[in-house]
DNA sequence: GTCTATATATCGATAGAC
DNA sequence: GTCTATCGATATATAGAC
């Protein structure tokens, strides 16, 4: 009844010749590194055929371990998916926060932010579509608050500079600015993986510099931003 | 791609009296809504569990027909997504563009639209999800061509007002404001949809001002945007 | 911590009747 | 245009050996 599952030749034309591959050995995951190396292949696949294209029992035979050797490390495929997000969530934060040391003036911080923002998208295209898509946002962040914890300092990325720049202003406005000023950010960094600002090299570096050129225009104007009726010329 | 197509106990036991699911009577399908039906579940369920969590079998469960009755309709299941992908864009085109007809100031229009687009994301948050989701935005759009035709009025009503705005700017430069402001509205769609912007029913509102407020200001600053060496008091 | 083996279940897609 | 029936493949998850 059961058939032979040799090659995993699935529908929409993955790679099947992974069935005893060479690169990795099995005897490496017998050492407890089976964990890691189940996240490192999560984000590679995922970012590839998106979250519902990855399945355990697929990384099982990527990675030379039987189908049940997963679950001595994660009691479900979720809680997998929820490692995976918080991983790359670390790895965001780690790229984003040593940009804030080098900028002194709080303008240019919260551009260089921006900019930042929109580079690690370009540099890790898998990891920023993983963190936003469908899947993650929705099905795992409501479960699980590590997720959302590890979101955090990304967020203050943000609102730190923007506390900085107005230190006299209501913590509302600066809330205000800094969700829009991470709103243009996630904008240009969405639009520059959808091919919206070209798909050569010089692709990345246009939407970073438009997204700080737009975080200083927004700054430049934001008494208007955040006092619309005011008129402008005055 | 094989999903994960284990969310637990879906509507398995649906039976094919239309037991549960009240509005569609099963007779209608003989007469030649089946199709229309597919896509309008297919949005549905999609937008709760993204494009991985759904499936044929299962809709065609849900719809109380045979599970080969969506081959009469679609050659294959990549196919009925590319369907459902086009027919949300034109909803979007459809709600945004009746919108630019009311403003008349090009800079009015522009920050409209920005509104416009994100309140969209907020009363059509499954069929923006969707247009947006990893899935979508590699798998389909390469093979269908239909989908990026259907993409260009969406990125035209940005263009097309900046045009109006600078109609002695160039083309590079038109078209660099376009996609910030394009990148402002996405942005905050986007962050909208995470909750960034709160939880109640006012969050949608904030979203959207945000979004034409930034608007303006990048407007209201868009020498700099465009040239930001000049100084800015000049 | 990993393996073998298996239970249970769903999927996409097709063939052929009506 | 839809149905019945089915094939072949894949998945998640568990039990028990080592």
């Amino acid at each position: 009844m059961k058939a032979p599952r040799s090659r995993g030749r699935v529908s929409t034309g993955s790679p099947p010749a992974d069935g005893g591959d060479s690169r990795l050995q099995r005897d490496s995951y017998h050492h407890g590194n089976l964990r890691a190396a189940l996240i490192a292949d999560a984000i590679e696949v995922i970012s590839e055929r998106g979250a519902g294209g990855y399945s355990l029992a697929e990384a099982s035979r990527r990675l030379g371990v039987a189908v049940s050797a997963p679950y001595a490390h994660f009691a479900d495929r979720a809680e997998l998916l929820a490692a995976v997000c918080v991983h790359a969530l670390e790895i965001f934060r780690d790229e984003l926060e040593p940009r804030l040391a080098r900028s002194a003036a709080p303008a240019d911080r919260l551009a260089t932010t921006a900019r930042g923002y929109v580079q690690f998208a370009a540099s890790h295209k898998e990891l920023f579509q993983l963190l936003f898509s469908a899947e993650f946002g929705a099905l795992d962040k409501a479960r699980h608050p590590e997720i959302a914890a590890a979101e955090r300092p990304i967020e203050e990325a943000f609102l730190d500079s923007v506390k900085a720049l107005t230190p006299t202003g209501d913590r509302v406005m600066a809330e205000a600015v800094a969700a829009a000023v991470e709103a243009i950010a996630h904008g240009h960094a969405m639009l520059l993986l959808d091919g919206r600002f070209g798909t050569g090299s010089r692709a990345a570096g246009r939407a970073a510099t438009s997204a700080a050129r737009a975080t200083l225009a927004l700054l430049d104007g934001s008494d208007r931003f955040l006092s619309p009726r005011r008129t402008r010329k005055s």
